[in-house]
RNA sequence: GGCUGGUUGGAGAAACGGUUAACUCACAAGCCUUUCACGCUUGCAUUCACGGGUUCGAAUCCCGUACCAGUCACCA
């Protein structure tokens, strides 16, 4: 006999009803040697994890709950770091963080990296980088730390070994041995059965091995995995509530999932399980893909006792291919990738905006009550949210962001456009920086007022439309064939630019110089009027249009400008007349 | 195959049992216009996947069918 058998020993252990942690006192004789099992138990958890000291409540200290308002969410983006970042996962993650923010709580970003297989590296950084390019910043991440970390899963072994220590000591889970062959078979053996398939009830033989085989076969040596011991049923139905999706049943988990594998690390469920009760997140934004999943996961969370976190099951962004809709594919679809978007420069504005018009279907009716408004005073809703995945628009895209391009400043379209050049378009670039007052006069054509110019969806869009503007470039469309109207003689051609030449007039105001403009029209035997031509098109070469755009073709190499009076203007007359006397040196070759 | 979710025009969608099924994008025609872009006007689902039922009345409620999607791993 000695000192400690009349000690009371205390441990924690879950009410078997309420799931919850109650306190038990027994004397250490009690707990040694008084219930064999529980023994047992505790040897096979010492055997797998001899090293882990700490237990749950050391967990709940480390990691204690947050303290935020009352409907304050904390949510979450976990990518694997499986390539770049996916369209859909921007998607996803814009949900999750406004939801967040806007309910005055925490979004953080968490690496899943524990399937080792599958990893590409620095793909983790990567996506950060595009998110942050969005103006999506994680409160928390495994770049910048936070409270709850380390915020990459396979640096949190620690962790997740407590808690299957733990499961192990309560009967809550246990060692399989099993190899792939095995359950190979047994699947083989199912189908031929007509049963369900997969590792539980009778099928879970791992189970009913008797305990002190199993601490054999670990000291042994024997490689395995460890399994939930799953106390679900078939035959019953669960009631599962989505915060997007509504009330719906799903039957029971019954399949003694495997919660670590056979390298040591957590499988997704588990990792789950854990980092989301420990990182106290509240409210789980994934793709719906993960539904079929929530028994499980729910069943888990009953079974550590600890609250259930909501779930919001995001819809997938689709894709039309061959008549029939699919997830945005990344091996397919280039739009499935963000760079894609960044490269092509869609304004982050524009972009972000489509995405929330598939957020939520109330998004367009509220950006119409409201055009200038800021993208996030509009608050995101669970019920607007659709159900089924949409497909995705690139033309609606472009659409919205023509509209949020026209509505920036002179300013500051100039220095986003500067800002993606440097990254995307180099050549673009240092044409900017050469005279960036130049490029800013040249943004500032029918920018703002009413009905602002829409001749950019994106910033890749700017430079083709206003090349001709630096002598370089203007250059290049000389050397082409120059697109004049070829039923006119060289002779009348030349006429036209001599007589512009002569008085390019640009102190005028735009009117007065258009009138003007149509007076060196008569004279040259264009028609100043399109419906005068109509009437009698044999007594004019041809309308003023025609006229128009012999001098635009030649100042510009190009049938197509933006507004010519403020084209020229830019231009300024020296440059305008040395262009037009190379034009008709070329003519007259 | 089992289970779960979904189905309104080319796309995103509104509609919460009550006259001719909003709106945005796309498309088409016309107007405006020195070009382009913008803008404006008009057109674009005789019908809400299909079949049946309830009702004075159905896209909306009920039943059945079809189709689409997800899931059924030591992947997330």
């Amino acid at each position: 006999m000695n000192k400690g058998d009349f000690i009371p020993f205390s441990f924690w252990k879950r009410h078997e009803k309420s799931g919850k942690l109650v306190m038990i006192m027994i004397s250490y004789i009690q707990y040694r040697y008084g219930v064999n099992q529980m023994n047992l138990n505790q040897e096979i958890a010492n055997a797998v994890f001899p090293s882990v000291t700490r237990n749950l409540t050391d967990l709940e200290r480390i990691y204690p709950a947050r303290s935020l308002p009352v409907n304050a969410m904390v949510t979450r983006f976990a990518p694997s770091p499986t390539g770049f970042l996916h369209t859909g996962s921007l998607f996803a993650s814009l949900c999750s963080w406004r939801y967040a923010k806007q309910s005055g709580g925490v979004f953080f970003c968490r690496l899943e990296d524990t399937d080792t297989k599958r990893e590409i590296s620095g793909s983790g950084n990567q996506v950060l980088v595009e998110l942050a390019k969005y103006g999506i910043i994680p409160d928390e991440d495994f770049v910048s730390g936070g409270a709850y970390g380390p915020y990459v899963q396979s640096e949190r072994k620690f962790i997740y070994d407590v808690v299957i220590k733990d499961m192990l000591e309560n009967d809550l889970a246990y060692p399989c041995f099993c190899t792939h062959e095995d359950l190979d078979a047994m699947r083989r053996k199912q189908e031929i059965l007509k049963v369900n398939p997969g590792y539980y009830g009778e099928y879970a033989v791992c189970r009913l091995i008797p305990k002190e085989q199993v601490l054999a076969k670990i000291k042994n040596g024997d490689s395995f995995v460890i399994r939930f011991k799953s106390p679900g049923n078939q035959a019953h139905k669960i009631l599962i509530t989505d915060l997007i999706r509504g009330s719906f049943e799903m039957t029971e988990n019954d399949q003694d999932i495997v919660i670590m594998k056979g390298d040591g690390l957590p499988t997704y469920h588990f990792a789950h399980l854990v980092d989301d009760h420990f990182m106290r997140s509240t409210v789980v934004t994934r793709g719906e893909e993960w539904m079929a999943s929530l028994p499980i996961h729910l069943q888990l969370f009953d079974a550590m006792g600890w609250d259930r976190p909501k779930y919001a099951h995001l819809p997938d962004i689709m894709k039309l291919d061959e008549g029939t809709r699919r997830k945005l594919s990344k091996r397919k679809d280039p739009e499935a990738a963000v760079s894609f978007f960044l490269k092509a420069g869609y304004p982050f504005e524009g972009f972000l905006e489509y995405l929330m018009t598939i957020a939520n279907t109330n998004f367009e009716a509220w950006r119409l009550q409201n055009p200038e408004a800021n993208i996030f005073d509009f608050r995101l809703s669970f019920d607007k949210m659709t159900l089924d995945g949409a497909l995705f628009d690139l033309e609606k895209v472009k659409s919205i962001s023509k509209d949020r391009l026209a509505l920036f400043s002179t300013g500051t379209i100039t220095e986003k456009a500067l800002e993606w050049a440097k990254l995307y378009q180099p050549d673009f670039a240092s044409v900017i920086e050469s005279d960036i007052s130049y490029f800013h006069a040249i943004m500032a054509i029918e920018r703002g007022g009413e009905k602002p110019r829409k001749d950019y969806a994106k910033y890749s869009d700017i430079f083709p439309i206003i090349d001709f503007m630096y002598d370089q470039y203007y250059d290049q469309y000389m050397k082409g064939e120059l697109p004049f109207n070829p039923n006119l003689a060289k002779t009348v051609i030349i006429n036209v630019l001599n007589t512009y030449n002569a008085e390019p007039s640009l102190d005028l105001g735009e009117s007065e110089w258009f009138e003007k403009l149509k007076s060196m029209a008569t004279e040259c035997g264009f028609s100043p009027s399109v419906k005068e031509y109509k009437k009698n098109k044999e007594a004019f070469y041809g309308h003023i249009g025609d006229f128009a755009e012999i001098i635009r073709i030649s100042v510009s190499g190009k049938k197509n400008t933006p507004n010519f009076y403020y084209i020229l203007k830019i231009l300024g007359i020296e440059k305008i007349s040395k262009r037009i006397n190379k034009t008709i040196a070329l003519l007259k070759e």
